[in-house]
RNA sequence: GGCCACUUAGCUCAGUUGGUUAGAGCGUGCGAUUCACAUUCGCAAGGUCACUGGUUCAAAUCCAGUAGUGGUCACCA
């Protein structure tokens, strides 16, 4: 018997040599599959998309329960003789990115981008990226993930940017892509726009201010920001509002608020609570959303105050330049002084900050890129928008999500989604290929003819691209035959957290582009917390480092420990005990080998000479009722219950039932012989079925067993 | 505020279309162990299935409501 069995399994011993044995093997790649004949050329395709993670850091432990279910669909599926694809790459997730980059060389150098330069700068960032690329990669490796490397993409590489550039320019060319002056969020601390995906409310107390703009101005107004009203054009009560009926239709003129002339028009509009405050709404058309919907609809003017930097943009003197938090006070006590402020209310509220850089976002009036998700266009001779597209193939069921209470989620939030805001003013991203030259626009793949154009300056947001991944991966725009074969990818597998900035972009993408679904079936997974049930993050110290606990455990042992008790959708609960269990349970694994080993040296596998025995005849029968069990659960996403399932059976009937029978069994030689193959047996079926969830022991043991032929990875899965 | 999820053993969670005595792992207690097991095995204790009501021959499971916890979306100026 090999000396290593008698030894207890050390997976940090193994792993790394068994990945390098899969890689040489070439069967991650479904093309070598077919050529080597472990998969026919017309069999059924599985194809998945990783999600790229962000080069902006490293894998943590949400990222690992991630590759282990996907590793085990991909597996499940490759063994089924299916020609299975799994592509890995990563994302240059430009704003978070550039943010950790500039933050970095501030802290280091004391420097900003703009002392850099954007080629400089550029250099900086791609090398972070780059140096992050080959830890995850790395990290992945651990994992046991039999991704096909071979067709590693990058989502701001030159043929993820030809897809891009070509998207960009289709949507344009159907007037679905405009430039526009509107209200957006801008994020002064990174100075960009920024989608409104991209806000995180954070409650926080403020103060009410009840006021008049002046004394002779009939109504009072409420409001949390004083500092924007020198901004304002008008005031607008519902047109159902007694109190302020006589006034609307009227123009004020406010000499002096704060140092301002305002000219305040009284409007009625159906928006307005009257119950709210005095009833009254104060409208800024250019520091506020809602507000500039007003003005658009009564045609009011805009009078911009504030600038990129936060700060006042008037010219009289008590607030020019002043940062908006000054100015705030400064107004609040213009108005005690000329006893104007009728009250002040202690109240909390929600202001919003951007995701990526913590900046409190300033709605500003830019002249921005957009997508129109309600334009109307022609599709296959229907008339759709993007907005439709998106909706009926999860209406009508073309697309599955698991759990099915998201569909619901997705459903309410299209239905509600405005134009999609996809320039940035940063430099780490897809340049927009767009040109200017005097008064001309050119819109192209390729920059146009002749001298004098400009490139516009900005790059687009980062789920513009990841929005495409599920066929630029294959190598579109060209009609590549991985297109052909693989697309629409069978399922996407991805947290519950991005279904809005990840799913539904590449619903709407591919829907667009290809007039086809990107996935079948959408999967999604839940967070992984700490012991304590917090959410794992930097300021809590609460961060592991997926490949420092394989190091101690193994990697079959993580992957075990993240899936079982995990149904979909769910939030899981991480803590080293658990880690333990499954190491314990390989190492049970591993001797059940041994004992097999050394009483059937030669794996006798016959399941006919062993149902020659009745009773084991039921272990066998009762193994493939299991394995039909497993299989469906698998089918059906229930990971978590397959892995238990199994886990349960191979400790708890194998070795505690029937291994303990067969002891007496084997020192009698009259029915040694049937005990063994019933062994040999078992011990087979079982690694099959424990691969994909525990891929490196499992080929380990195979390839310690006398007659395997094939790598366990493409053995045939067990079927009745 | 809208919507969603969750509440089952000390802890973490299963329990699929309603159907024996509600399960597992970890932990706890008792015992065994020259044995394939450094990481073993057996036995045991431990539950008002959050609460109230309903449907049903039958409810942890379906329905309505209540409470608590968490999430998410939208925010009112």
């Amino acid at each position: 018997m090999n000396e290593e069995f008698k030894k207890p399994y050390n997976p940090v011993e193994q792993e790394d040599a068994i990945y390098q044995k899969w890689e040489e093997s070439g069967f991650f790649n479904p093309d070598v599959c077919i050529k080597e004949n472990v998969t026919k050329s017309d069999a059924d395709y599985f194809s998945i998309v990783l999600p790229p993670p962000n080069v902006t850091g490293t894998l943590h432990m949400g990222s690992a329960f991630m590759l282990a279910i996907e590793d085990i669909m991909v597996r499940y599926n490759r063994m089924l003789g299916k020609k299975t694809l799994w592509i890995p790459g990563t994302d240059h997730a430009a704003i978070a990115t550039q943010s950790k980059v500039e933050k970095i060389i501030q802290k280091k150098e004391g420097k900003n981008r703009h002392d850099l330069g954007r080629e400089e700068f550029l250099k900086r960032v791609e090398k972070f990226a780059l140096e992050n690329h080959d830890t995850i990669i790395m990290q992945m490796k651990k994992m046991g993930c039999s991704l096909d490397w071979s067709r590693e993409a990058f989502t701001l590489d030159k043929q993820r940017n030809l897809a891009v550039k070509t998207v960009f320019k289709k949507m344009y060319d159907d007037g679905l892509i405009y430039r526009g002056y509107k209200v957006v969020n801008w994020d002064p601390k990174g100075q960009t726009t920024i989608s409104d995906d991209e806000i995180v409310y954070e409650e926080r107390k403020a103060t009410m201010y009840t006021f008049k703009y002046s004394k002779d101005f009939p109504i009072a107004i409420s409001t949390t920001r004083p500092e924007t009203k020198v901004g304002d054009t008008a005031v607008a009560v519902n047109p159902e509002d007694e109190r302020y009926k006589q006034y609307v239709g009227k123009t004020f003129e406010v000499s002096d608020f704060a140092g301002e002339k305002l000219s305040i028009k009284v409007i009625a509009d159906k928006e307005v609570d009257p119950e709210f405050g005095t009833g009254a709404l104060g409208v800024t058309p250019a520091h506020s959303q809602i507000d500039w919907e007003i003005a658009q609809r009564h045609v009011l003017p805009l009078k911009p105050v504030i600038n990129e930097y936060a700060r006042m943009s008037v010219e009289s003197s008590l607030l020019k330049d002043k940062k908006v938090t000054e100015a705030r006070e400064l107004v609040v006590q213009w108005l005690r002084d000329n006893k104007l402020m009728q009250e002040e209310k202690e109240i909390s509220q929600n202001i919003s900050t951007a995701e990526r850089t913590g900046g409190i976002i300033e709605p500003l009036p830019k002249l921005q890129w957009f997508i129109d998700v309600n334009k109307e266009f022609s599709q296959n001779g229907k008339q759709v928008t993007l907005k439709k597209l998106m909706l009926s193939v999860i209406e009508d069921k073309t697309i599955n999500i698991i759990p099915e209470r998201f569909e619901k989620e997705y459903v309410h939030w299209i239905t509600n989604l405005k134009d999609w805001c996809i320039s940035r003013q940063i430099w780490y991203g897809h340049r927009i290929p767009v040109w200017y030259k005097n008064d001309e626009v050119y819109c192209g793949v390729e920059a146009p003819q002749g001298n004098d154009w400009e490139q516009d300056a900005d790059t687009l947001d980062t789920w513009f691209s990841s929005g495409l991944w599920t066929f630029s991966v294959l190598g579109w725009p060209e009609q590549t035959e991985d297109l052909k074969n693989y697309h629409p990818t069978t399922v996407l597998e991805t947290g519950y957290d991005i279904l809005f900035f990840w799913v539904a972009r590449m619903i709407l993408m591919s829907t667009y582009a290809l007039g086809e679904i990107p996935f079948k079936n959408v999967y999604l997974h839940g967070l992984v917390r700490d012991n304590q049930g917090r959410k794992i993050s930097k300021s809590l110290g609460n961060n592991v480092d997926p490949v420092d606990v394989i190091a101690k455990y193994g990697a079959d042992a993580v992957r075990m420990a993240l899936i079982v008790g995990t149904g979909p959708g769910n939030d899981s609960k991480i803590s080293e005990e658990k880690f333990k269990a499954y190491k314990h349970f390989a190492n049970k694994i591993w001797n059940i080998t041994r004992f097999i080993l050394e009483n059937n040296p030669e794996i006798k596998s016959d399941s006919k000479i062993a149902t020659r025995n009745e009773v084991y005849k039921k272990y066998i029968d009762d193994f493939k009722v299991l394995t039909k069990d497993i299989t469906i659960d698998i089918e059906n996403y229930r990971f978590y219950m397959a892995a238990e399932k199994l886990y349960h059976y191979t400790w708890h009937t194998f070795a505690d039932i029937i291994i303990e029978e067969s002891k007496e069994k084997l020192k009698s030689s009259e029915s040694s012989e049937e005990t063994q193959n019933m062994l040999g047996f078992l011990l087979k079926e079982q690694l099959k079925l424990l691969h994909p969830f525990m891929p490196f022991i499992t080929e380990k043991i195979w390839s310690a067993l006398p007659n395997s032929k094939n790598m366990l990875m493409v053995e045939k899965w067990p079927t009745n």
